[in-house]
DNA sequence: TTGTAAGCGTTATCAC
DNA sequence: GTGATAACGCTTACAA
């Protein structure tokens, strides 16, 4: 009996019935497992996907890695983790640590990427549309901030602001505040945008919001904030102030962040749909990004979610339906977030 | 020039100066790339780790995913991502997976593994002592459950309780009940443990609640929950029953999960220290368990932080400190948890 | 110091 | 349907 009869066995080849149960039996009997390595090698391919990721400290992309992973791992691929902590070298670094793994794509969330490192590996981008060739994926963010900003509104709000902080690069991101101001312009709306681009802290909004504090009182009474942690933080300033939310102040942030304990949104949101947005990606990098024209940016259809910031009876997001089951080997579906369970 | 030489040079082997300058220029200008697969197949070693994790949605599993592999890249060694979702028959086909790719070690977080299918790659599990032949690597879960207890007692707390829900296979966490009551018992203060093993619901805690709530007073007066989790479901729900936390019941949990928007303790918690843990894991992975003996547990201290639950000024996280900062390209201190950037 | 050649475990292409 | 064999890209004795 030779090797490629045994490869036969492994690949689903056809192979004679008396071949293929001593092959079974042996390599059951020795513990033998196909190797990857000399695989790949041979049919050059790695069936590895990189994941280049800032960090998974922030829910957004430890939620992103998690559904990325799970999608993959439906297609028979391996993911590759790399964190690159948002430093520039670093994300070089797992460029070229990514050729060198020889894996079939990359998934990228980076700030100021050389796709160059990268060969001929094909590349899907989050949020950041670097290159013509580069396809991205993204929620709708004009209509989200438009969305965020029409909510404000039939919410009784009539002095509208809309806060942001992050780097300048954020192609995508920055039509949070356009989709806003649109809005608010439709409506007539009296509105002000203020944006502190790629700097060191926070401070300016602070100073903001400061003068904008009279005698206890703010005065916008809705604030649409460009992601869910400045909204939190936001809150948190105006709580500091005595100032109520939502009574005083409505706050509406991005994302769609779950409380990790009890399965709340965070705040009122504009929900991404990072699992639709996740399958989408790998099936651009798997299928499509082979075939053909797939340039150009993915948007998604964003939800808006009430969390508590306000002035309506929260959103139900699924799994708060579900915080209470509590099993761990339950059979899950893929589209409801988790409980804890440690 | 032959391919032995231009391997020497990607090597770091002693080489004539000319030649080496050739290549570099060479496969600068070629794009070349080692090949991983190829080098890993003839050198026996793929300098690949799994990671297999329940989820990333947890915080706490996040942080883990992050600091491993950070610290797996400061080896110079690739993080390969594996979820479980928790469930029995994906743990064993992760590890089956493992095997194939050659990995040179497998960090398991897992509850009902079966580690045979690993052969004799090495393996560090976290919290749970499967064998004495893993290693397992978790925080002072005793100390932490006694620190708990003797913290709400030096608060002034004179009925203390423990609340416990998850698997029983959970080991090392059990310890803290452990911890807790021996804690209480040194102290002469009266104590009540109510523990769900591997349930599908959290309804007896609820229920268990309901039944020492008495007019809007709850017996007890310091709740010790084996998560930060359940500590805020516990919470949420004694804040439903208008009993005011910390002023009526002061709450500690377990984990020093942060708040990813502020940078504070979520509550009043026992914190692991993760990064620690994670160097230890991949030290114990890479190096120790080759040589000799390191069977057993490796239990690391861990701290207590005040985060609001209890009647005391807050503990500041490093983190808090710098929450402020905001530069995605500064030089990180990974031990120092990150701030937002999005 | 450099070149040569064998071999890592697999698959693919042939003959048989 | 099966067996032999070359080749994938790299490292490493060993020879030069």
């Amino acid at each position: 009996m030779s090797l490629g009869t045994v490869s036969r066995v492994f690949n689903g080849a056809e192979v004679g019935e008396d071949y293929r149960r001593r092959v079974e039996e042996a390599s059951a009997r020795l513990g033998y497992h196909l190797n990857t390595y000399a695989r790949a090698l041979k049919i050059q391919r790695s069936m590895c996907i990189a994941l280049v990721l800032p960090s998974l400290r922030h829910p957004f992309f430890a939620r992103l890695a998690d559904e990325l992973t799970a999608a993959l791992a439906r297609e028979n691929y391996r993911s590759l983790l790399m964190i690159t902590n948002y430093d520039e070298q670093s994300e070089q670094r797992c460029f070229a640590l990514a050729r060198q793994n020889i894996v079939e794509g990359v998934f990228a969330l980076t700030y100021s990427p050389d796709f160059e490192q990268l060969g001929s590996i094909p590349v899907v981008s989050f949020d950041r549309q670097h290159s013509d060739r580069i396809p991205c994926v993204a929620s709708d963010n004009f209509a989200g901030g438009r969305m965020a900003a029409e909510r404000l509104i039939a919410l009784g709000c009539r002095r509208l602001l809309f806060l942001r902080i992050g780097p300048v690069i954020c192609g995508e991101v920055e039509r949070r505040g356009l989709g806003f101001e649109s809005a608010c312009k439709d409506a007539g709306v009296p509105h002000e945008l203020f944006q502190v681009n790629d700097t060191e802290t926070e401070a300016p909004i602070y100073r903001f919001l400061d003068k904008h504090v009279h005698e206890g009182r703010f005065e916008f009474d809705g604030i649409f904030c460009n992601t869910d942690g400045l909204a939190l933080r936001v809150m948190k300033y105006l709580a500091e102030k005595n100032i109520r939310i939502p009574d005083d102040v409505q706050l509406i942030g991005y994302d769609g962040i779950l409380d990790f304990a009890t399965g709340d949104y965070v705040c009122s949101t504009i929900v991404q749909p990072v699992p639709q947005m996740a399958a989408k990606a790998v099936d651009l990098l798997l299928h499509i990004d082979q075939a053909g024209e797939c340039r150009g940016v993915y948007r998604f259809p964003v939800q808006y979610a009430a969390g508590g910031t306000t002035r309506e009876p929260r959103t139900s997001s699924r799994f708060s339906a579900e915080a209470q089951i509590f099993d761990p080997f339950r059979k899950l579906d893929r589209t409801v977030p988790l409980p804890e369970n440690r």
